[in-house]
DNA sequence: ACTGGTCTTGACCATTTGATCAAGAATGAA
DNA sequence: TTCATTCTTGATCAAATGGTCAAGACCAGT
């Protein structure tokens, strides 16, 4: 089975539709639910297939997390990747926690299924924290220390800040329950979004 | 059984110690692997009682986790509660935000905990959240507006603000998998310390 | 229409796990 | 010591759940 995936690595009409469905609904429900928490039957149930038939495409539960895992990762980097030392530094960080913003709340499953991962010591990406992440997150740092050099931005730890930026904008992905309860749910994206700005960026610019 | 409680209120030597124990483990438990992903066994196991023991102690899984959570809140928010208008607002401030990186790394498990429970929709605590949680942030964000109506800071919503300070210091313990992957785990509490306050504060500091 | 490969599923299995219970051991007040 | 209460546990249960399998349905190229 799935052997022409080995042998000519081709995908047939029926696999790419049913693997896309199988990944959207594994996303909400390991979001939701952790790893742990959710049941294969929830996600057959939720895209439709039965459970044999989403275990036809993902032999095992944990390759499905894996392959959400990774199917995710690689967009939710897209803006730090961005991050260029050419630009003037304030508009630069500006366009990323904005990007993070709308990421918090266009995809907040997404978000809430690394932290879920993370928090549980991320069993599953480990070595992609250590490996593609570390390297990253080292390169974005230098361009940073850079900008402190050269004098564009006032000094700040350059890990510390790309952290500060993770979790100001994740918050109100991951903790959207608490942060609903305490300023309800219509607050305008916007007004986030400047009130954000304002905490993390105003401490950096030049007088 | 355990009818004494009910008629006098009393706690035997036993039962006092045994709660101890269990509460500690679970706590551990619980944070490590969130309320699905801990089992009974296992914290019988971290406390050295036998599973029907403990489940003498509490006779379901979920009265364990809600125990442990209510045993752990009400520290957790000492520190805030501390905040006083009367006081100069960055040594107020300086105060809180390094309280809650301390209770960061002295007890990681506690705020891993509330992350996982409020990640997954704060179904346990939902009611706590809208209720004293609330009261208290909307008396504590009227003492920073208070601070800013005075002139005594840089304009900032209390909310958001709030929400950075949880967020950052918060992120440290969340998401100790990440962050020591990507700085090592000997970076000294003093320069964490150094580096969250100036990215917090430095924006808010008059000129 | 034929046919080889792909897709689907009902039935089933083994393990894990939360919870129960009866029976016995330990405790501590009188 | 006595004895009612409290504490402990081995054995056991029922439900949930990840995973298997054989048999059949479906699909697409010829």
């Amino acid at each position: 089975m799935l052997k022409s995936r080995a042998e000519h690595a081709v995908k047939t009409r029926i696999q790419t539709e049913n693997q896309n469905l199988i990944l959207k609904a594994a996303l909400d429900v390991f979001s939701a639910y952790g790893f742990r928490g959710a049941t294969v039957d929830q996600i057959a149930a939720q895209c439709g297939l039965s459970k044999p038939n989403l275990l036809y495409y993902y032999r095992r539960k944990e390759d499905l997390y894996v392959a959400v895992l990774e199917h995710t990762l690689a967009e939710w980097l897209i803006p730090l990747r961005m991050l260029d030392v050419k630009n003037d530094p304030v508009s630069e960080l500006t366009r990323y926690i904005e990007a993070k913003i709308d990421m918090s709340f266009t995809n907040p499953a997404a978000s809430k299924l690394f932290a879920n991962e993370i928090l549980h010591g991320a069993p599953h990406i480990g070595g992609y924290l250590k490996g593609q992440l570390y390297d990253l997150v080292k390169s974005k740092s230098l361009i940073i220390r850079q900008w402190v050099d050269q004098g564009k931005i006032n000094a700040v730890d350059p890990h510390a800040f790309i952290f500060a930026i993770w979790a100001v904008t994740q918050h109100y992905a991951d903790f959207s329950a608490q942060v609903e309860a305490l300023i309800g749910p219509k607050v305008p994206l916007s007004k986030i979004k400047k009130d954000v700005l304002e905490i993390l960026l105003r401490g950096l610019k030049k007088i």
